[in-house]
DNA sequence: CTGAAAGCGCTAACAC
DNA sequence: GTGTTAGCGCTTTCAG
């Protein structure tokens, strides 16, 4: 039985691949990950996985750790990254691909999808059904590039449209239903029809609290969600939600980060499309 | 910035954890993890992590290959092990504990709890509502001992107030909605009023499936879970289930390994406990 | 108290 | 073709 850590040692290459995830309490994440474990497995690579996001004071050792570790390749979430971690990771002969974001002009190649274009035929598809007052209910855009864009995507597609999405009716919610649930009262004040919310476990929260306050969906609000989890399609009502690819996401990304440190040659962006399904959640207002 | 690799050689110490798990796409799972990486990096350790459960042929070498990648300890999830992985582990220093489960001659360190005894309040319950025709949507038993101990357990718990759990009352079924609502179907044939799930997905399937069908939950049919996951308690109706405690079984994992490693010790068992959270999906017949 | 050297287990290069 | 050896980067020991 040989040793791998010697083995590392010699070839100079350890058959690592690391990851870097905000959290594994997200089954979106959770999905891309193991989609990434799998694929990199089947390829030969073990995984290290650490947990923490951008936000975390210890965000930047953690990158540093998967260094030491002398991972091959790394995976990280979005592209809002400390600056510092990039400068290190240039350093290094680390591979790096940062998933679930698309930018042309990215740091790190990317392997993910456009989060603003993302949020477009959400906001046609709501004005098309007649809204006039649509909110979102975002999740927190500090150090989420992810969180922002889609804030800025509604934003630009309303404003093409002629509407505006006016600050106070953006509320920005941690990811987590609870908070979703009463943040909801603060946006539905302003007398939305519609409420666009970050992803799918917020847009959980929403309904849930709209639904105990005695609000008809889509009949008295409109409702959509960002990720398509497995459950957003068989709850009552189904949501109207944006699908995103993620075990493709996590499979690319583990391919791509090998394809390069095998060939010795850059990482590749790869941009992934989303689509939004339209569900329940989400109705005319004159239908009624 | 020092090459944890080579460290390793001159330490024969990894600084590193592994975990074998079933899946991430069950939210309980993932749970666990980010816990157990959390508390694992808090203390210093990696966490290498893979996919991988006993029914698949590779497991064995999965195991294989956290030896060789020279992990200090390792998690695996269940008790149901080939015999041939627990003989490798024992060849080498590594600390092996074996969560989800609690048995008392288990052959790896329990840290977990006892998935029969955990089904007991929940026969009881029903029982108390007045249940008496009651059926098992259970996961699959095959290579799970989790799955079978909460088979065994619902069975010997009606069994002692003297009913039964006859093999027509229960249905194996993956992990997973859909499968777990055409399940359904075949055991709501036997005309009962009540259905004990294996997990909370499966709950979710049952009760979708049943109020599709047009049936009141918990007026024609009480449904339970397993699990507690953050959304039962949300959706509509409620989920009675069973908590678990995923986040502090993976901290205690984690840290118990390391304990062992550190002292040189042998790994200790430690038993969680579970609960019964009633809810909105169970009731008693004759309230209606 | 500081500095040099051996050795961890493996691979790759080189000599035979 | 087979066998030997240097060296990967670190820790630890032992000598100075």
């Amino acid at each position: 039985m040989p040793n791998a850590g010697a083995r590392a040692l010699a070839l100079q290459r350890t058959g690592t691949l690391g990851a870097l995830i905000p959290t594994l309490n997200n089954a979106i994440f959770a999905e891309g990950i193991n989609a990434f474990e799998q694929a990199a497995r089947e390829l030969g690579y073990s995984l290290i996985l650490a947990v923490s996001e951008p936000s975390q004071s210890d965000h930047v050792a953690q990158v540093l750790r998967m260094i030491e570790r002398g991972v091959d390749g790394l995976l990280l979430i979005g592209n809002h990254h400390d600056s510092s971690a990039f400068e290190r990771l240039e350093k290094t002969s680390v591979k790096v691909a940062c998933a679930w974001s698309y930018e042309k002009n990215s740091r790190a190649a990317n392997i993910g999808f456009d989060n603003a274009i993302a949020m477009h035929p959400v906001v046609d598809h709501l004005l098309q059904l007649g809204h006039e007052h649509i909110g979102m209910l975002a999740g927190v855009s500090e150090h989420n590039d992810r969180a922002r864009e889609r804030i800025r995507g509604a934003r630009e597609r309303l404003e093409k449209h002629g509407r505006e999405l006016p600050d106070n009716y953006v509320v920005e919610v941690p990811y987590n239903i609870n908070a979703a649930r009463k943040a909801f009262w603060q946006l539905i004040d302003n007398d939305l029809s519609a409420v666009i919310c970050g992803n799918d476990v917020i847009a959980y929260g929403a309904c849930f609290e709209a639904i105990s306050m005695g609000l008809r969906i889509p009949q008295d609000l409109s409702i959509t969600g960002f990720d398509n989890l497995q459950l957003s399609g068989e709850i009552t009502p189904a949501l109207t939600t944006v699908n995103v690819e993620a075990r493709s996401m996590g499979e690319q990304a583990a391919r791509e980060l090998i394809r390069a440190i095998e060939q010795h040659d850059e990482v590749g962006s790869i941009e992934l499309s989303t689509s939004l399904l339209v569900r329940d959640t989400t109705g005319s207002l004159s239908e009624y």
